[in-house]
RNA sequence: GGAGAGAUGGCAGAGUGGUCGAAUGCGGCGGUCUCGAAAACCGUUUUCCGCCUAUCGGCGGAACGGGGGUUCGAAUCCCCCUCUCUCCGCCA
């Protein structure tokens, strides 16, 4: 969420960035900076009759220990019409700071200057774009076709077991899964992230920390028994690792990796483009989260971005990177480049990857800050995330693309992964 | 799941109704001493909000796991919740 004083002192300046995301902005901010005043008046008649009320406080004690229970009895009797008056100002107070919160949460996060307005996927930037297409015979088949041929992975399977969207990985393709994993998390380590293992229930706390909830929280599957979400990516934990602490500087940039399930309701959204491993509610993915100094962070999105594609370099799959315009990227979001790659069969772009610089707007609701060395006042760090890489889509486009007559070829770095070459 | 104990500052640990935001120790930071360091000594060291101030800062309010209550006054008493530990049971 954005800080009350932006807000406070840069009315203009968010209602015109915000315009970039296509959202009007300035209602909520009037009703915002409305709600902050009246909140302030109440806090300085409430903190001046308390001030008073402690004044007397003390006196009866002291008082009472000298035994002058008359002038003692006399001032508590001055005190029941201040206490009532506190109550009142107080009971006034709650609703407009529940209120002033539940607007501040409604206003998305400032896009950064580099991010165009636009209206759809169409308007975004196409900022690099490697690797070569394949030529595939006119007979090559779609993945989903693939993965019944060569019997790797079972949506039927876990139809039965669970429902649509929870495929069973078999055989080689459980061992490539496995592979994936293991690569992109050794490649991670060796760029200096940290690996992590975080649990994949998370209390509403970390649910409200990364900005699933309270808004989001339809894509979540919730286990209502003790309220805990299923995450719906490894940001979520892996971020929140870090609420509620004050860092050293000196411990600035933070840099973990995770690999976990992800596990998506994908309300709504199913259609056309939906078929086999386009969109799942369980899969794979090895996140990278960093925790940055503000003055730093957007050399450490450049760094992030470098590290995933040199895994899609790696994997030898024809790539574009693609900084969404204001209509794509999302609400915590400031900057935001996407990965796709090229799916021959089904030829289309299929996002694997979204690396995102949050800047202060995680950790304010987190309240993750540091402090410089010596200095007295704290400041808000920089978050950012990305996926390297989510799994289904870039298996879809190893199958697809690597396709020849006698199996599957797998990349070469992943051979010694797999222990195979051929899925076939 | 049952029974009991507990949750206090970065950590350890006192405090059971009144000048307690909190003793003491450790750690951290600054200084004295030293060529330098250690030791010793001195000082300093929670966070959030508001008001005043160009700034340094000053003043006020709030916070002792979270929420509610009793009271002129709550770390301290009462209720609810969460978590931790010990014992028993169960168990990958």
């Amino acid at each position: 969420m954005l800080t009350l004083n932006l807000i406070r002192e840069k009315r203009e300046f968010i209602i015109e960035r915000l315009k970039i995301k296509n959202f009007d902005a300035e209602e909520i901010v009037d009703r915002v900076l409305a709600l902050d005043a009246s909140r302030r008046e109440i806090q300085i008649k409430t903190d001046s009759l308390q001030a008073e009320m402690n004044r007397i406080s003390k006196q009866i004690g002291v008082l009472l220990k000298e035994n002058r229970k008359e002038e003692a009895e006399a001032a508590r009797e001055a005190t029941y019409s201040l206490k009532d008056e506190i109550k009142a100002l107080q009971d006034k107070a709650v609703p407009v700071e529940e209120e002033l919160r539940n607007e501040i949460i409604r206003l998305p996060n400032l896009p950064h200057d580099l991010v165009v307005p636009g209206h759809g996927a169409e308007d975004n930037v196409i900022v690099r774009q490697g690797g070569k297409t394949p030529e595939l015979t006119t007979n090559a088949l779609p993945h989903w076709d693939l993965i019944k041929k060569y019997d790797i992975i079972d949506f039927e399977l876990g139809i039965k077991l669970t429902g649509a969207g929870f495929p069973v990985y078999k055989g080689k393709g459980a061992r490539l899964e496995r592979a994936l994993i293991s690569f992109f998390l050794d490649e991670g380590v060796r760029a200096g992230y940290t690996e992590m293992m975080p649990p994949v229930l998370v209390n509403e706390d970390s649910g409200f920390g990364t900005g699933q909830l309270p808004d989001k929280e339809g894509q979540m599957y919730h286990v209502g028994i003790d309220n805990f979400y299923l995450i719906p990516t490894a940001e979520v934990p892996v971020t929140n690792i870090y609420r509620d602490m004050i860092l050293g500087s000196d411990q600035l940039p933070i840099k973990n990796i995770a690999y976990t399930p992800c596990f998506r309701r994908e309300a709504g959204s199913w259609g056309a483009h939906v078929r086999g491993l386009n969109r799942l509610h369980q899969f794979d993915k090895v996140e990278i989260v960093q925790i940055t100094h503000p003055d730093h962070s957007y050399e450490s999105l450049d760094e992030m971005v470098s590290h995933v594609e040199s895994l899609v370099k790696a994997l030898e799959v024809p790539y574009r990177i693609v900084r969404l315009c204001g209509a794509d990227i999302s609400f915590t979001s400031a900057m935001t480049y996407d990965f796709e790659v090229w799916s021959a069969a089904q030829k289309r772009w299929l996002e694997v990857s979204s690396v995102s610089n949050f800047e202060s707007f995680q950790a304010n609701r987190l309240k993750c800050r540091f402090r410089e060395k010596g200095d007295k006042q704290s400041r808000l760090v920089h978050t950012l995330n990305g996926s390297a890489l989510a799994l289904p889509r870039i298996v879809a486009a190893i199958l697809e693309n690597n396709q020849e007559e006698k199996g599957i070829k797998m990349p070469a770095v992943l051979v010694p992964y797999t222990g195979f070459d051929y899925i076939s």
